[in-house]
DNA sequence: CAGGATCCTGCCCGATACTG
DNA sequence: CAGTATCGGGCAGGATCCTG
């Protein structure tokens, strides 16, 4: 159980600053592109045009948003590898990969209850003809 | 552990529909207004003045649109008490409850490691003075 | 009090073209 | 191959005004 204790606000920061920050990071979860790609770096290392095919529909430029994010929220690593053709090689940091287990906590939530979602927006859609 | 099985398609779905599925729910955790609102319905009912107010910054434009999405996915309950002033009360159902647990599991996952990823980003900002 | 309806703005993001 | 740079459309969402 989740203690109702404020989450200790720690000297030196608001609590609106604490806030904030897990707003923020809670963001990353919510952002389509953030989780699949570290999604699919769960088994592993994988290459930049690797990713852009793993990830279905992301454009170049969005997958080099996002995997800079990542990386300057510490959650992967970004190696270049020297020599031609160039070779860039994304991989999840510890961090990285305890977030994407409780990510996928809440995508085990969401998969539970899919159908009673649907369930539910079927009635209210139906009671609501606007 | 999770299983790394797929979320079994179940008949009549495919992959990419529940892969859809799936992200929508997380976006709602990911958006900001969701999980304020949902968050000061923890201890009981709340007026939507009462909402207002609590969730500062909110628009009640906002408002409006974050609960009746929150109320068709049936993650709370809408109830208008005839008389006037107008009296509408909204509170959690059980899945929203269940939802709001998960949910702040990973925002104890964010508290926990906002330092370390604030860290993070300095160093980053450090070392690509871009 | 609890919202609709409307206007308007910023910025997100995709498409495209170019480079080391 | 793995990016950067630039342009532009769409839409999320704030501000404002109005009702039952």
């Amino acid at each position: 159980m989740a203690p109702r204790t404020n989450p200790s606000p720690a000297p030196g920061e608001s609590e609106e600053d604490v806030c904030r920050q897990v707003l923020r990071i809670l963001s990353l979860i919510g952002d389509k592109w953030s989780i699949l790609v570290i999604g699919q770096l769960r088994d592993g290392t994988l290459r930049f045009g690797e990713l852009h095919r793993a990830v279905t529909g992301i454009s170049q430029r969005m997958l080099t948003l996002t995997l800079r994010q990542l990386e300057r929220d510490g959650l992967l690593t970004r190696t270049v590898h020297a020599g031609v053709p160039p070779r860039v090689e994304y991989t999840l940091t510890e961090l990285g990969t305890t977030l994407l287990d409780s990510a996928i906590a809440l995508g085990e939530w969401a998969t539970t209850h899919r159908h009673e979602i649907n369930d539910n927006r079927r009635r209210y859609d139906a009671a609501h003809p606007s």
